[in-house]
DNA sequence: TTGAAAGCGCTAACAG
DNA sequence: CTGTTAGCGCTTTCAA
């Protein structure tokens, strides 16, 4: 099977090859306005037959809407953001909008030109994550002239509505949560992105809580690229060897605190007796491993779920929800290796 | 800061702003054709002081071009895929090509919909992976008018160009490389899902090649859902339970298979002394696994950009590349599972 | 180097 | 229920 046509069909070609008007035509293919039976039928048919694709360039063109969100996250190889897009798929898969995701891969200035290549379509509303972004960008959103939901922080002013958890008061419930199990030596184990605001919020609210206890991170350990799973290990003994009292490891995401986990076990390491750990995200994996690691669910499919309603409500009533925050409560699981009976 | 302009700027508003004609307002935008210094820069100050976003549907409606790609995949979560992404997303970002992600969920008809609808948007040209697809779809795609790549597959016949491992020759890879390590009790461990057509051609290949040693498959166990590194600890342990003389388990994926491994450690199995293991994909995560599991690289990065790079030959040049099939080698990667010296 | 006119393929609005 | 008439905001083409 070869391509055979290079001119695709158009209106006006379903129009001639069924008798029936352009306007017609369109208003079958719409669904739109009453048709009688039978030249629907009719329509039908030769649309089929021909294998006739609308335009919707030219239809958006002319209706002036378009049935686009544009969702903007930092990248896809997170685990996390894929739930979040399913989050958001479902719910707008039962509305006529559809998701269009773009990648800023953390930065600024790929977030302006994804924003500004996505705004350039006029989707109907735009979902972003973060917070924390350039002046340029705030200013995008604002003129867009579409409902914008700014997802998973809560942490700071939004353009418009907002979903998400606070990763500050994560951050602190966690610390509180290490502490009540008698924890003192802690070390902490991240990624070195000085762009992930939502780490660097967990962290703030993490110390800010130690430190009201009188304690501070003990030592710390930072990676970037690679597999995270081996980085985990790689960071644990070269934290332990460093500083081998420690008693509670907190990682920044989950995959590096498997691999943590790893090792430790490997090592004859008595967890959490001798050594505690806890990740962040709360990912599916966690169910897998030899033992259950301690983490906090970031809310991820709701967050969709929710952006993605707000989105929907305002297509359907211009009015509903401006300027909408909602903040989610992350839930700690405290797994196997955080609670020491 | 507060959504402030309901109706977005046009190129109008810009040239009023300016004094410069609409016509050369558009020249300056797009970098088209000669311009003075001086207006040239009045447009473009007037432009940014207005916070102009050009309306991509009316210039691709007039233009009748878009610097789309659509690129058709059967899931996110799958971590196989964003890879795959990464490679198409590096070679287009070197374009003004822009890739735009539609997922199937490994249906038929979702990929009949979504396929449908981006062709509606008469995007640059088409990546999409496999080959099997419905009759609707095969035509929608050989109708299409743009440059279509197939990838991931290259067992069948695809519309234009194709680019993938043979996931038959994969299996028949793998098979081949567990009978000369001398195992002989084999078990199989896979998704059960009928439309992963690759899974089952890979089968296919396995089973095919241990016939012609006189073996076949001992016993095997399929899933569905759930968090796949606890299933693979799940199914393993049922398989064993089952038929506890097998001496090597193939998983279908990397995730089931580092469940599997990591239930065999625990359980003090010999690995790969007593029993071998194999999965497939070659993942980054095996890397921090306490063992290194034996796989089969599908050159998944590759893929996304040889894809991505016909396309861009294409749209430079329509001649260019037609019907192009280029089958990439899958390497083995044996691991720690696989090899008993 | 700049501008004016004529659509791109479709749909809103109105008339029959 | 069906058709006609005007655009949507931009770019192509041609003229100045």
């Amino acid at each position: 099977m070869k391509p055979t046509n290079r001119r695709p069909l158009t209106l006006r070609d379903v129009s001639e090859a069924s008798g029936v008007s352009e306007m017609t035509v369109s208003r079958v293919l719409r669904n739109k306005g009453d048709v009688s039976e039978a030249t629907r039928l009719r329509v039908q048919e030769a649309a089929k037959r021909l294998g006739y694709v609308p335009n919707k360039i030219a239809g958006a063109l002319a209706s002036q809407r378009v049935n686009l969100v544009a969702v903007i996250i930092p990248s896809l190889g997170n685990m996390v953001f894929p739930e979040v897009l399913s989050g958001i798929s479902d719910v707008l898969s039962g509305t006529d909008l559809q998701p269009v995701v773009g990648v800023t891969d953390y930065t600024p200035e790929k977030e302006e030109k994804v924003l500004f290549e996505m705004l350039s379509w006029r989707p109907s509303g735009v979902i972003i994550a973060g917070l924390e972004r350039s002046e340029a960008s705030r200013a995008m959103l604002a003129q867009a002239g579409c409902p914008v939901v700014e997802i998973m922080d809560v942490d700071g002013e939004p353009v418009d509505a907002c979903v998400g958890i606070s990763h500050r008061r994560a951050g602190r419930k966690m610390a509180e949560a290490i502490l009540e199990n008698g924890f003192k030596r802690i070390g902490f184990l991240g990624t070195k992105m000085p762009l992930d605001h939502r780490a660097r919020k967990r962290f703030e609210g993490f110390t800010q809580t130690l430190a009201k206890a009188g304690l501070e991170i003990a030592d710390q350990e930072f990676y970037s690229g690679g597999s995270a799973l081996a980085k985990g290990r790689e960071m644990t003994e070269a934290l332990l060897k460093r500083t081998p009292d420690l008693d509670f490891l907190y990682y920044s995401n989950d995959m590096i605190g498997a691999g943590g986990l790893l090792y430790l076990l490997e090592k004859g390491y008595d967890v959490p007796g001798q050594i505690g750990l806890a990740g962040f995200n709360g990912v599916e994996l966690l169910d897998g491993l030899p033992r259950k690691l301690a983490s906090m669910d970031a809310c991820r499919r709701e967050v969709g779920e929710r952006a993605a309603k707000i989105i929907a409500d305002r297509v359907a009533d211009p009015d509903a929800d401006e300027g909408l925050v909602i903040e989610l409560t992350p839930k700690l699981h405290p797994g196997e290796t955080l609670n020491r009976i």
